[in-house]
DNA sequence: ATATCTGCAAAGACTTTGCATGAGA
DNA sequence: TCTCATGCAAAGTCTTTGCAGATAT
């Protein structure tokens, strides 16, 4: 059943107090601006958007945030290869959903999809099934990428 | 057929001058330790490795080929995590073979995995074809990484 | 009231670049 | 011989840290 969103406060308030952190503007300005797109959003990105609304707000603040939602789980961080990370919601009721990424070794665009998710998310739940079991390790998260040439770059050559 | 090896020049010798480039000690010796390791390398690690053999050969040099080597597929550049890109051998005879990556989010200890890899290769070459077509995308290189608590950071919790 | 959070500036870490010298084919 | 490759030093980028002042509860 579909919570009520829009009334109320927003999902994750009590998230933060139950792990001890305070509610403040820059966090949920953040959490606002990652909810709002299906972007991959850089920490300067983040940056800039919040910085439209609360130009006090400092990018150091960002990194901080951002470091705080991935370890609660929030968040997901990823690499695609530029030297930047960028950042996504990982949960909560806008989120995209599960989905990998698709990127272009040349121009560094990034594609989500998401066919094929569910046979892949079958053979994921089971891989880490027995990966935990055989490795006695407690697997919370993974991460799925290919590399390759978009439409474009491949034609180029 | 299994070639000689040991024998004659190194097989990575003809596909250096197809692409052009000069067979010199630098890449040489970075491919060797490349190729006697099966841990994840940083740049600095094969820099210290090659330096106790050849100490004239410079970092910046070390830093060049590992571009190189990754654009000619020889070696696959990781990131697990710590803010430092990790190498390892891709292809050629002495290398581990497919593997993916179980990464401790808490102390950073990587372990290789191989099981499961026939299932995962099928499920992997089908989405890749898939995605190759929809995605009108040339795939080249897939990423697979488990993220999670090794058994020793796990107990400590 | 007080422990947490923030902003600024500065530092830190990894990686890349410019340029003159050196080396492979 | 003539490009391509290298080493050194310096710069570039993203990210983290120290600390005093501000803020949430």
């Amino acid at each position: 059943m579909p919570k009520r969103f829009g009334v109320g406060p927003p999902w994750w308030h009590g998230r933060f107090r139950e792990c001890g952190y305070r509610l403040t503007t820059p966090r949920e300005s953040i959490l606002d601006v990652l909810s709002k797109t299906s972007k991959h959003l850089s920490a300067e990105d983040i940056y800039l958007e919040v910085h439209n609304i609360y130009p006090t707000i400092g990018l150091t603040t960002i990194y901080r945030t951002l470091g705080l939602l991935v370890q609660m789980g929030f968040v997901s961080k990823f690499d695609f290869g530029d030297g930047r990370a960028r950042y996504e919601l990982s949960m909560g009721p806008k989120s995209v959903g599960h989905h990998h990424h698709l990127v272009c070794t040349s121009c560094g665009r990034v594609i989500d999809y998401t066919d094929f998710i569910e046979e892949e998310k079958e053979l994921l739940s089971k891989t880490e099934k027995e990966l935990s079991k055989r490795y006695n390790f407690k697997i919370s998260n993974h991460l799925i990428q290919f590399y390759g040439l978009c439409e474009r770059c491949k034609n180029k050559k």
